[in-house]
DNA sequence: GTCTATAGCTAGATAGAC
DNA sequence: GTCTATCTAGCTATAGAC
């Protein structure tokens, strides 16, 4: 295994606390801290901490999209992929501390001070729905005649909405209920 | 009209700029220049920033229920008590220029790093949703038979989803398809 | 109860040695 | 390309005059 470099050290640190304890919670002296650098090795890599956290979102959605490949890809019917996909963001909460959204997160603490984040964040979440929806596409041809948009929507909403209420409630609770209200949608 | 005592001059504009810009992102000396105060006199009032954020949450928790009062006391049946949340929450995000829910932005920025916080956003939360059961209690006496713990779920998240979504999306159409979709499940 | 002055600290960012 | 030293500006909070 290859030695990490500096630069992905950085990233690494940064997109920990930046994730953790807020962006604007965040200094720039405690990243170079942890990460054991010097401040001018920072600024080497990174022209400003802005651009430290554009890195950090652009990671976290390959991130997240790689991981709901490798979640589901093993699966074979559209139905089993959207049940894993509550799954998923359940384990993802489980695993963070119920830490919350990277992008829900960072919209809510820079409101709109930052339209080019606003506007990364609205694409992300618009991929998110593109991609459930091609996955109802999916499951009607092979099961089911539902309303594609309508049950998109829905599913994507109670998505959101476990993830929010299970990162202030610090569990798990409204993943499972939200798993039982999917598998009533989907006959 | 009586006028604006300093101590409540104080709470309307850091609550404004708590809301609109973030906590964090929002200096005593930015609330003391738009208050036109000056900085003794706020810690003559207030003994923290953070004395002054517990007052804001505590405010917007009292506003958030009257305002749902106002809004529902004139109806008669549950169910349209049930839609008129809907709407409430949709209003309250148009009228606010789409900055979202103040209690899911406080939470998403502070993180753990204030626990008494947490804890009353956790409370506020679950207020909402034993509101809402109650709503669907009383919707089963009128016309239904609904599963009532089943159903206040689901359109508890449904809610939250839509008020974080259309934060993103600055548009109301989460609450469109929101109240759709709880039409569907109010038969 | 409002004011000014300022303490003590941390922020993000830059300059220049090596 | 990593380092130290430092800049300017901002922060929360306090002291003490009036």
């Amino acid at each position: 295994m290859e030695k990490e470099k500096v630069k992905d050290r950085i990233i690494r640190v940064a997109s920990d606390l930046f994730y953790k304890q807020g962006f604007n919670s965040t200094g720039i002296n405690q990243i170079i801290a942890e990460a054991d650098i010097a401040i001018g090795s920072l600024y080497n890599h990174f022209s400003s901490k802005n651009e430290l956290l554009k890195v950090y979102l652009i990671k976290e959605e390959l991130k997240w999209f790689d991981g709901f490949e490798k979640h589901s890809s093993k699966l074979i019917k559209a139905k089993d992929k959207i049940f894993t996909l509550v799954d998923y963001r359940k384990e993802l909460q489980n695993s963070s501390g119920f830490s919350g959204c990277h992008f829900i997160k960072i919209n809510a603490e820079l409101g709109d001070s930052n339209p080019v984040i606003s506007e990364f964040v609205m694409k992300h979440k618009e991929k998110q729905k593109i991609m459930i929806k091609e996955l109802i596409t999916e499951y009607n041809k092979e099961d089911g005649s539902v309303n594609a948009d309508a049950i998109t929507e829905n599913i994507f909403l109670l998505l959101e909405g476990a993830v929010v209420i299970s990162t202030i409630n610090k569990n798990a609770d409204a993943f499972d209920q939200t798993k039982k209200i999917i598998k009533g949608l989907l006959p």
